[in-house]
DNA sequence: ATGAAAGCGCTAACAC
DNA sequence: GTGTTAGCGCTTTCAT
């Protein structure tokens, strides 16, 4: 800076002005005289001694926790760095693993380099005991609850994802279905179980008749409970999968049999992976909106609103299909 | 850090001292006393400081291109910060779309911001037209390459891996093929047909006996093809598809023939996705090694070797699972 | 063994 | 209109 002002013979002061968009007080000669200058120096300012000076960094923290491995759910950092962009922002980037003592490590790095905001991600809406963090930075959850609650929060609603997914093959005319659900111990299981429950006494059917079994989310156990579900008599109509990996173990399992989608039995799915618009046919599923749960984190965050959010709930709408039709006989 | 020193007696030059672990020439009394000062002040060095006395930043530049929105190549996002923590850096992360402004943007605010090293990262091989950079910062790209092919980079070798395919097929035994290929004018897919036009010569079979067939790389293409490859006579004992996607809607396809895998063929994917191992039978595969590209990229770049790198080509091998077998007969 | 002072690159009162 | 100066929070010579 001092060479800009050198070569521009102005003082330092006079280039930072020009820089800082304060053209007000400055002459249009000298103005272009520093802009020339700079343009021949190739100057470019220094942001960290600029952050120092203004005690900001544009920065927000976002920890994660296996996420980025995790298929699909990167678009929770899609959606917070788009908003960091346009705020002119960016993302500083920690993978920490289940590991306490690591995501406390990296917490502590995180505020050091003194972000302005923190996010921290998880997988498949975990219990998460977040460290101590001083008391005017913006926190924030994603798919994660404080074991202390004390944490602002952004789940899906998935509860609401489970009751969209029976009520559109309710709609469809369909009466019987079986909910080829993930592990049972899983919180999201438990809150689309209960949605599923949910649908089931909106459209007056009996639980007896529209059993749930539970798997593990992997397509060997879709493939094997989608076996179980059609041995049934009479059969389902409707298989609801916990998500869509086990949607993909019922479609080969269908396949085998020689069963037909949606002719025979219709599918939907839970999770909107990339894989389910193009499975064949389409997998009518539900979608977890992770790129707008980036979105609306990175907003509140950068605008320090973060406890207006309390335990927010994202809608999961359901993405009709081909794998969805009327029953036969409708 | 004004406030340690005055809560402990002792200068702000002694804190400094004690913190930096200089205890050589510091009494263990006042030692003691600063510590504790920290501790009762809750005192945090603040990097940011730190890194403008220093000029250093402990920060990696990384610009994806749409990387962490697709599934299982967040896998390079993860090798990086992996080694990045180990060095004490972290990742300065920007999520950049094929439009070269943008990218140009993203380039120029991470210098800025005194990135220590640059690292881009893009998905299926592509060609970028990559900004210009200051001579001294480390540039490296991972799984694409530059337009004047001035930047080092990380690539597959994705020759090798489809050689690797085929040769597992030949040494179980397998004479005749048939390579569902993804579309046929990417890098990635020459290079693949490529290496299996080798193991067909190095099996001395003929090519127009073992035919490629092309398709886009998603489920439905690897559908397509499976039931075209299945119609030829005699038929093909493996079918090598172009990646695991294909390799799903092969197994759709043949689950509806009923054709069973890999007593009547053997499948082979490629890039070992998640999904791979849990098919069902699991997945015989070419693994791409994202994650320890991601730590190749973190390590030369923070040592400042990236020099050494040129033009790196990553081995990618075969991962033998269920879904190929001797042929029938053997 | 400890402290005073300079300076990293920048911004912003406050002079002139 | 433009320059002088102080200072953001830290490290590090050089004195003492």
């Amino acid at each position: 800076m001092a060479d800009v002002g050198r070569q521009a013979s102005v003082s330092i002061t006079t280039v930072s002005l020009v820089l800082s968009g304060q053209h007000s007080r400055i002459s249009e000669a000298t103005k272009a005289r520093v802009l020339k200058a700079v343009e021949d120096l190739n100057y470019r300012p220094n942001k960290a001694a600029q952050g120092l000076r203004l005690g900001q960094t544009r920065t927000i923290g976002f920890v994660t926790d296996e996420i980025l491995t995790q298929p699909f759910s990167g678009n929770i950092a899609a959606g917070l760095s788009a908003v960091a962009w346009e705020q002119q922002s960016l993302l500083l980037t920690v993978n920490a693993t289940m590991n306490t003592g690591r995501l406390r490590a990296a917490v502590e790095d995180l505020i050091d380099r003194q972000v302005e905001a923190l996010v921290f991600a998880a997988m498949g809406s975990r219990e998460v005991d977040f460290p101590e963090t001083p008391p005017n930075l913006p926190v924030l959850l994603i798919n994660a609850y404080d074991r202390r609650g004390r944490i602002p929060s952004i789940m899906p609603n998935e509860e609401e994802g489970g009751r969209s997914a029976i009520e559109h093959a309710l709609d469809l005319g369909h009466e019987r279905f079986v909910f080829l659900a993930g592990r049972e111990n899983a919180w999201a299981t438990k809150m689309r179980v209960r949605g599923y429950r949910d649908g089931l006494e909106i459209g007056g059917l009996r639980p007896v008749d529209n059993p749930i079994f539970y798997g593990d989310y992997r397509i060997g156990s879709g493939y094997d409970l989608a076996v179980r579900a059609m041995q049934r008599r009479p059969r389902p109509t409707t298989l609801l999968c916990g998500n869509d990996q086990m949607a993909i173990g019922a479609y080969i399992a269908l396949a085998r049999m020689g069963v037909r989608i949606p002719e025979q039995v219709s599918i939907v799915g839970y999770d909107d992976e990339p894989i389910a618009a193009d499975l064949s046919p389409s997998l009518t599923t539900v979608r977890i909106p992770f790129y707008e749960m980036g979105r609306v984190a990175a907003t509140h965050a950068l605008a320090g609103t973060v406890s207006e959010i309390g335990q927010m709930l994202m809608s999961c709408p359901i993405v009709p299909r081909a794998s969805t039709n009327r029953p036969l006989g409708q």
